[in-house]
DNA sequence: TCGCTTTATGTAATCGCTGACATCATTATA
DNA sequence: TATAATGATGTCAGCGATTACATAAAGCGA
């Protein structure tokens, strides 16, 4: 490989001189800077990154890590973080976690090895008292999950006004008996306090009560991820006695698979139910009931925590800012 | 941070004693080696990567190049990619190009960079002969793209045969006049001989002329991409005089512009128009009308291609694998 | 018990790059 | 003109790991 003194040996100088010329110091002469960049061109040569980062830049990557990349709102959130961070002159390392405790401890492990200068947590796996350990070893920041610490620089979706708007929705729309799903554990759920998805739950009951209507628990749906999921949960449905007249899915998905199979349910959306969904993902508006849903800044939120984590591994910042972006109800057919 | 000579000291032992117990070399009693354990578990050290690399190990990553993620085929690919990767204990780098040549050469500098060891490329922007310079400086496998070099391992699927056989199950269900899209530039298309898509082409014409039908040029369409291209071809095509009666589409994205324009065109499909779309993304089987399409391999894609280019870096690979994989058509309602 | 191999451990050079410090040469200031 | 300030350039230590080489101790057959 090319290194730095065969580069300053053909032209000339020595190794000191082509650095500067590389990092753009002064008291070069134009006549030895042209050389430089001669010889650099000749030689095809580039600095190697790795001999740069032990004097101390660092690896002017950021982790990204995402429960899994095929899931739209993840690979939307990514292509926005990874616009924003390559724009400020950094890389991106992805690290998918399929939703397991210690591949996110594995990534936060790049920290320690210096891997990255920061990392971008776009969903939690392990308790908040684990992950905060890892501060002393890099900035963190988290995307799209709610972290009630002072010190971690936070960017979420406002999802209970969010949710409370969607609420209103159904609402307005004459729906009164409204169905309830999220991606949490029901145990989860118990156990922590306000947390994002609770948020969610707040928005949604506080609109209920904002108009006297009461919430039956049987219409409670955990662990509601895929669109089989969604199916799973119509067909539940179907079954009740007290059926509701509409319901609010943690995700497109999920309304997904909703909307998919209540033609061969024989259940006519919106008129026996409505069905909200979440997320605004590209294909909600083709599918056979166009998905009403609740749009989330997708775009916004991965450009802000990409700039506040830079900012804060540059040290230019503030510190732990808390961001809370609007999301949006987008009107279609299935609400 | 944590250096190995800090572990050493605490540990009451040499860096090299600790440099053996970390990469298992033989000649350390138990009770240092147990000694060693226990210091780096203390102090919490993990090694640093840029300084390893220096002494010559790689950079243990690989870059995957794609125009973008939120292409539900790349995000497949890609996920497809990083878990093989990751069991190889490997990092994965992902540089979108967004279709742009310049940031496809700047994706390949970082192998000069020695930033990754070798580099994935998912599309080709550039032209052969720019990008096969860069061989010199580390591995470069291609996956879903021809490429016409021994010296390059390439994994495709056999797009001659699928679109072969999906213009055969066309012709099967009566279809006589088929139309045929690309995201081929037609400029581009008339520059290159034998590649990725004119592969599909020329499966697609094979079967046409085994059943003695002929192809009107005026129902090709290129630069083919996203559901508005499909939404855009189906309003040119309704308002031909002489009309297909069923067209094949280079994406589910364009097979979805289709469908979704077809009711208020009043077109019903697959009566007056059969749609086979290419990919089978998740969402294709929960469209108004589920997609007939021809689904691609991306999870073996993705696999092999990862699999032979760590064997080809590592040097333990017989040279340049040429992979062809099989396509298969997945029968639903819109064709 | 003597020489020889094997095991256990340490010292120091090295990877490519940056930057503190040193050294002249040139220009500005008194 | 003497002195100080500034500009241009070079020498070399050091970042954290690996590894060639050196050395000492232990094992072993004759």
């Amino acid at each position: 490989m090319v290194t730095i003194s065969e580069v300053a040996q053909l032209a000339g100088v020595s190794v000191t001189t082509v650095s500067r010329v590389i990092n753009d110091y002064p008291h070069v002469s134009k006549a030895k800077k042209d050389k430089v960049f001669w010889a650099m061109d000749k030689l095809g040569y580039v600095p190697m990154q790795a001999a740069r980062q032990m004097r101390g830049s660092g690896s002017q990557t950021i982790g990204v890590v995402v429960p899994a990349i095929i899931n739209p709102f993840f690979s939307y959130l990514i292509n926005a973080i990874e616009r924003t961070v390559d724009k400020l002159h950094y890389k991106t390392l992805i690290i998918q976690t399929f939703g397991r405790k210690q591949n996110e401890l594995t990534a936060l492990d790049y920290l320690k090895r210096h891997q990255v200068d920061g990392i971008i947590l776009c969903a939690l796996e392990n308790d908040w008292d684990i992950i905060k350990g890892y501060q002393k070893y890099g900035q963190i920041a988290v995307c799209n999950e709610y972290v009630d610490e002072d010190t971690i620089p936070m960017v979420i979706g406002d999802q209970f006004n969010g949710l409370r708007q969607g609420t209103e929705y159904l609402i307005s729309k004459g729906k009164t008996k409204i169905a309830y799903c999220t991606g949490r554990d029901s145990l989860i759920l118990q156990q922590r306090g306000k947390n994002f998805d609770s948020d969610r739950y707040l928005g949604f009951t506080t609109a209920l009560q904002a108009h006297d209507l009461s919430f039956n628990p049987a219409w409670l749906f955990t662990n509601a991820h895929s669109i089989e999921d969604g199916q799973a949960i119509l067909k539940q449905l179907s079954q009740m006695t007290q059926k509701p007249d509409a319901i609010i899915t943690g995700s497109d998905e999920v309304a997904t698979g909703i909307v998919s199979l209540a033609k061969s349910l024989n259940i006519k959306i919106p008129q026996d139910l409505s069905v909200l969904g979440v997320d605004d993902q590209p294909l909600a508006k083709f599918l056979s009931h166009p998905l009403t849903t609740i749009r989330q800044p997708i775009t916004q939120m991965g450009q802000q925590v990409a700039e506040v984590l830079i900012d804060n591994i540059k040290g230019t910042a503030e510190p732990a800012q808390k961001i809370k972006l609007d999301l949006q109800i987008v009107p279609r057919e299935s609400a």
